[in-house]
DNA sequence: AATAATATTTAGATTTGCCTAAAAATAAAA
DNA sequence: TTTTATTTTTAGGCAAATCTAAATATTATT
């Protein structure tokens, strides 16, 4: 089967807004895709035609079995190109994303399979996103970086990229230690900081430098 | 300016069939393209509002200045990505040239850029053809293969490719040597043999093989 | 030069993806 | 539980790129 952009950018938006399996609402997609409700509407009667959504009138959408799947061949594709472009082409980590837009929607299969070959199977790309493989499994990193999680997301500290005296200050000032479970109540867009709780304790901010430090584990729902 | 792929597709057609200058039939594009004569003209007017290309009805189209730089580019664009294909991740020759088709509408002018540099300035792709530079200008080769010829082009046999005895002896029987004028008359699409003609001899057919290793200089008109 | 054959253009539809404005359903507030 | 606000959908249109069928130009042939 062959799927045009727009069916593919949808698809993609709808895979990173539904967290947890909750329905995507139009509002969301519309906003994401930076459109207008009315056209997501009509979108999703078409990608429910062709079965890769889920989708029932005012109830917002999931993706199917086959969405997931398209979904996770479009990532693969994109971080793949991303991976591509900061180690071959010396782009920058922050310019690699707008430029794999348009490449991963170059569909042949032979062209990805070879390309994730002579890149030697990375399993992450620059922004540290891990990469589907062929059969669309995903490597989830013990470790992750405090910034990735989203709001809601509870985890535990595990480790430290740096360990400087000043970061272990910081954080010993606000009673973070290893093994603290944290959860995420907010993300300021404007600067990237977190609004962050610890049991027993009152809610804080802290900087998108300093979360970046932060290696966390996720924990079972509570 | 912007293109859409429909339109990237288009001039690249004019400038393949506009040999020596003379204009390109609404038929021959729409063969070329695989469209109806129809479409043809309306993308043409499109293509005339936008300036790519000089067109009067009836009278068949032109590139303009504008017209050929975009063609330029987007041959650049494609015989980079089949260098890539080729060289970076195996792809055969043959295999080359539909990934390409694809590839060659991501216009990043960064990316292609830099793809040019990590590839080594390339001037020819797997095929043979030249790869424009980024201004726009081709390396003419003095010595092509005889298969690049078209009918009614004129050449003289420079060289050999293979110089095995069993060659040789081919090209012996057919009074073929070194400095010999060569004309193509016909090309066979089936099996991509010519139909040749050199001076004092009746007209004969050689194998896409044969051609491929005989390497001429093209003369002058006569 | 008149007629036949071919090439090209116009006219009118269709599909895709998007839009605005208005109607309908759902959720929130009084 | 009404009323109000928000979200979502429907209805009707638009532009791009294509199509078929019919009309018009051009070219070739008696």
């Amino acid at each position: 089967m062959n799927f045009t952009i727009s069916e593919e950018n949808y698809i993609k938006a709808i895979f990173r807004l539904q967290s947890a399996g909750k329905p995507v609402s139009t509002n969301a997609l519309a906003l994401e895709l930076d459109t207008k409700p009315a056209s997501v509407t009509d979108m999703l009667k078409k990608l429910k035609a062709k079965k890769l959504v889920l989708y029932s009138p005012y109830q917002g959408c999931k993706l199917s079995g086959e969405g997931s799947k398209l979904a996770l061949s479009i990532v693969r594709r994109h971080r793949l190109w991303e991976y591509f472009l900061a180690e071959k082409l010396q782009f920058n980590w922050d310019e690699v994303h707008e430029v794999a837009e348009e490449l991963e929607h170059v569909s042949s299969k032979q062209l990805i399979e070879r390309l994730d070959a002579y890149l030697g199977f990375p399993r992450f790309d620059p922004h540290g996103d891990p990469i589907p493989d062929s059969s669309g499994k995903i490597t989830i990193p013990d470790l992750v970086k405090l910034t990735t999680l989203r709001p809601h997301d509870r985890a535990r500290v595990s480790g430290l990229a740096d360990q400087s005296a000043d970061m272990l200050n910081l954080l010993q000032q606000r009673n973070i230690n290893i093994g603290t479970i944290v959860t995420v109540n907010k993300k300021f867009d404007f600067d990237k900081s977190l609004e962050i709780e610890i049991p027993e304790n009152i809610p804080f901010v802290i900087s998108e430098q300093t979360a970046q430090n932060i290696l966390v584990r996720y924990e079972p729902e509570s």
